[in-house]
This record gives C-alpha cells, structure tokens and sequence, in this order.
DNA sequence: AGGTGCAGTGCAACCAGTTGCATAGATACG
DNA sequence: CGTATCTATGCAACTGGTTGCACTGCACCT
C-alpha cells in the first residue's frame, strides 16, 4: 500500500510528528492521496515496528508533547524498493458515474443537482490547484529534481480535476435536453 | 456505499446471478466500478437481508445451480432514496503520484520506466473504450433516456483516460532533460 | 489421460480506511 | 465567562474490499 511510503517520502523530505503529517497531507499531498490522522497514527506505528522510522519524543511548553519521526536506513532502503516495484494502476472509482447510470430510475432533477454540485466542487479544487502551480511554479521549465516532480505531481491534479470539470459540464449540457427543468 | 446502489441499477436493467453481475461488472460498469465476485456475493446477501433484493434458485443442466436476484419494492425505494441523497465528490488515488513524488529518492529511470507501463496501460483502456462508443453510439445526438446516461458515463471514462494518458505523457516529456537515460 | 478454463457459490483471514469518542492544556472570540 | 478551536495522541468499533482457498462438474485442448 501506497501510505507508508507517502509517509516515507514526506518524511524525507522533513521529519515531523504524526499530527504534522496530516496537516502537511492536508494541504499538498493530500490533495491526490487523502488520509486522516488516525490513519496515520496507526500506520506510523507499524511502520516503527518494522524499524522503517524512529521517533523521538519532544516535550512542549504550553502544548501536548509530540513524537518526532525520522526515516531510518530500512525506511530509506523500503522506499527505493517500493519506487521500483511496478504497481496497479487505478481504475475510475467515482459513485456519481454510478449514479448518473441509475438515473432513470429515480428523481432525475435531483441527479442533475449533484452533477452541479460535483462540477462546482471539481471546479474550486482545480483553481486551488491553478492558484499553487501560479504562486509556487511559476517558470516550470526551470525546474528539476524534487521540484520537478512536485510540479508534476501537480498537474496531475490539475489535469484530472479539469477534466472532471468538463465532464460535469458535457454531462449537464446533455441532461438539459432532457425532462422538466 | 455505492457496491449495494452499483448493484440495484444493474439488476434494475436486467435480473442475474453474483456470477452474471461480475462478470456484466467486469465489462460494463466495472470499467468505472470494479468488483470482485466475492465482495458481490456478500453484498448481495446482505442486500436479502435488508429486503433490498430477493432471489430463486434455478437448477441448471450440466452446470452448477444459480440464485438469480431480482429488485424488491423495498430496493427500488432504496435506489430513488439514494439518487436524490448527496455524496461526497471523490479525491484523485493514484500511487503514481506518490512514487513520482519520490522519484529522487530512488532510481529515476525505474520511475520513469512505471509511467511509462501506466501510460500504455490508461492508453489501451482509452482505446477500449473509443471502441465501445463507436460500436455503441454511433449517433450520440440521437440518444435519451437510460442508453444516454450510458454513453455519459462512457464519456467519463474516456475523459478520465485520455487525461490521465496526456498526463503521463507531460510526465516523460518532463523526465526526459532528467538525468542520464 | 491430464491439464486448463468456465460456471457457480462460498468460507476465513486479512488489510485499509472511517467514525465516534476521550483526554488535556492553550489560546482566541464574542 | 463560556464556548470554540488548535495542538497532540490514542482506543474501539465498524465498513469496504482483497486474497487465498475449496468444491462440483462440464468442455476443450494436447
């Protein structure tokens, strides 16, 4: 699985503590692998079993104490077997396709709501995206190495979200020809 | 969750068994909703359970007897219920994003070499599916109803596909000036 | 004669991820 | 002053899905 080693690359990059994690998750990595800090807790502690990690524990003032991992040499020897290890790649998994194939069978308005819905959600992620790549990337063919791959990452999300964006759109367009509105 | 609902509509269309419902997954709603036939036999259960769906046995000749389901009243309600109900839009899952994100934490070109088994992977898909909507819906402008929220959902394939090919394309067009290859 | 594959259902064990809750001090809002 | 939010970790229960295996009997290939 794709969690460990989603960890083990963002704590290559920055050692930090499970709560960390997942806010760093939250904002950049998260946008194409979602997890939520349970999860994390979880999967960081297994990882420790297997020696991929160490923590070392950090006393606050005025705030909870936090255990800091690192990568340990198995963590960094994991990842480079893991990077070249062939995976599945992912299948469309969306319920609105789901939906939208059932449509018939129940308030047809209502499906075309949630379309839109969709559409709007689609369309804010992926001007949150356009907003990084501007702010962070803004001379992409100067680029090279980890922030290359950073980009690139990116326009993954960009692409996969227009293209869910236009889909909503072609799909509505459809629909209006059809039934009440 | 969306397996039960997967389910209902493609029992709505026509009745069948856990066997005939994998393998019509396997080559129509699959493409966007994969399932084992292990998870369709548990989730069909659980289905009668809830009176969702009810099944007859029907002896066969030289091949194994089968329960062919069929949708209740109770399922038909659940289904409507479900369509005019919202879900949340789903977040890009890929693990190529992860890998790629560590591709300098590795051996690039093995990366490098995965985008490109992935490419040629999404490409057959995308090809696959072009090949459904021209043996299909020939005359999309044509359609209503049922067979067009087919196509629609078709159409997201393709564009799911086609933008993942683009992308990974961006990606070894980007790789490409990386090290020595 | 023997292996593969299809049709058909199913159990058991496991893995990944979600949800709800608990704890606890600090700070910020109204 | 009280409520909400942030930092920080964690347990317990549950849901959804995968993997490996088992059994039956027919058809087809070599």
């Amino acid at each position: 699985m794709a969690l460990e080693h989603a960890l083990l690359v963002s704590l290559s990059e920055r050692e930090g503590s499970g709560y960390e994690l997942a806010r760093r998750f939250d904002r950049s990595i998260g946008f194409f692998w979602a997890a939520t800090h349970q999860q994390i807790y979880r999967v960081l502690r297994r990882m420790e079993e297997a020696g991929w990690v160490t923590h070392t524990d950090v006393a606050q003032e005025g705030r909870p104490d936090k255990k800091v991992y690192r990568v340990a040499d198995a963590g960094r020897a994991e990842l480079t077997r893991w990077l070249a290890e062939p995976v599945e790649p992912t299948m469309l998994r969306d319920e609105l396709g789901v939906k939208l194939r059932g449509a018939s069978l129940g308030d047809l308005d209502a499906v075309r709501r949630e379309v839109e819905r969709h559409r709007d959600e689609h369309a804010a992620r992926l001007a949150a995206y356009q907003a990084i790549q501007r702010r962070d990337f803004p001379k992409p063919s100067t680029l090279s190495g980890r922030e290359l791959h950073q980009y690139l990452v990116l326009r993954g999300g960009i692409r996969a979200e227009q293209s869910f964006t236009d889909w909503c759109d072609e799909v509505l367009q459809a629909l209006r020809s059809e039934g009440p509105r």
